[in-house]
DNA sequence: GAGTTATTAAACCGATCTGTTCATTTTACT
DNA sequence: AGTAAAATGAACAGATCGGTTTAATAACTC
């Protein structure tokens, strides 16, 4: 019994809260989808607001751990570094679009559903999103880039909108193109590269 | 009266919808917030469905239209070509992200909310979603890059990316960061420059 | 094995959900 | 001004919402 009830709780719903949506996903279907009375439930979490936050705390602590494990395993298969660690973003990115249950982030989701900025489940949302930018951060650094916040901040524009692509569009190449785009900008900012053409007239 | 009754309602259901959510959205609280009765709504819409179908239908021109106007204003404004129009996407994203309203993408929170891929309104989000690629594409190609199909790709990554980093990261300079990213993706397909570097490799 | 604790199903609560009904008032046209 | 159409508020229906209660059962602890 390691997985305690309440953790078993947590990760279930969050499986029925992604695939499902918060709003629409009663507590009775809850129960009756996670096979744990709506009494035990309530009996691990005041109300259902509660329950959304903790999963997703748990999502946050999931997707990061994966994320980047992901990253440094496939990034450093080759001799790689921190380059082809920020790389492989993008790649660990495609795995999770062609699982079977992929169903778009569910930090998007929680600030669609619930807007208001000081909502604990907005808030807990954005709290993700800043963990993931500092740890990426970190990495972006360690890879020796001009303007390293700078290109952090797109490198995460270009996970999110891959993201937001293969959840609307369904493009399959969501994840693909997203990292040529990567590279791109990652060789752009390299200081062992030649002077970079910031240019912006092309005429 | 030119603005029929009808379309008053859609417009103002557009404006909810987006502040508000769809399911959290009850047809009591919009029918107070549009100033319209209940009765006239379901006398205009056989179901609460239909009407954000029919919303989403609204948001998919309006959005659109005033996208593209705006990348053309914009982009033409110093004697700018094709490019330059792609490149004021950006621009245009940002005074959006500026307005009081913004909520994030309508498109993006429908499919959030309806994930089943065959619904009506996920399917309606997804209609827009190609509908705005194809004329992106044609604008892609009128600027002469190579890869045309990529590169739209990748625009339109980096065009939904930002919407999802100004939705959840509140993050400011979103647009901009978007368009530094756009530039160093034109420039290196630019057939009238010098040769790209797509290396994958940096040690 | 007694006693505490956790879990269960099911009924129940008041509020809210989508959608309807209906009698009344407002609007629009000639 | 007179008539037909449109819009209204308010009550209503049945289902579901988030959440509670209760009494019985299962599981762990000493």
């Amino acid at each position: 019994m390691r997985p305690s009830k309440r953790e078993e709780l947590i990760e279930k719903s969050l499986f029925v809260f992604d695939q499902n949506g918060f709003h629409a996903t009663g507590m009775d279907l809850l129960s009756a989808e996670i096979g744990m009375s709506k009494t035990s439930i309530y009996n691990h979490f005041r109300t259902k607001e509660d329950l959304i936050v903790e999963v997703l705390r748990l999502q946050d602590e999931q997707f990061r751990n994966w994320l980047l494990r992901r990253m440094y395993d496939l990034g450093t298969a080759n001799h790689g570094g921190p380059r082809e660690q920020l790389l492989a973003m993008y790649d660990a990115l495609d795995e999770w679009f062609n699982h079977d249950n992929f169903n778009g982030c569910l930090f998007l989701k929680a600030t669609g559903e619930y807007s208001e900025h000081d909502h604990p489940i907005h808030r807990q949302a954005i709290e993700h999103a800043e963990m993931f930018e500092i740890q990426l951060l970190a990495l972006v650094k360690k890879a020796s880039l001009r303007l390293p916040e700078l290109v952090t901040r797109q490198l995460l524009i270009l996970k999110d909108g891959a993201i937001s692509a293969a959840q609307v569009g369904h493009i399959k190449s969501a994840a693909k193109d997203a990292k040529y785009a990567a590279q791109c900008l990652i060789d752009t900012h390299d200081t062992s590269k030649r002077k970079p053409v910031q240019t912006s007239f092309a005429f």
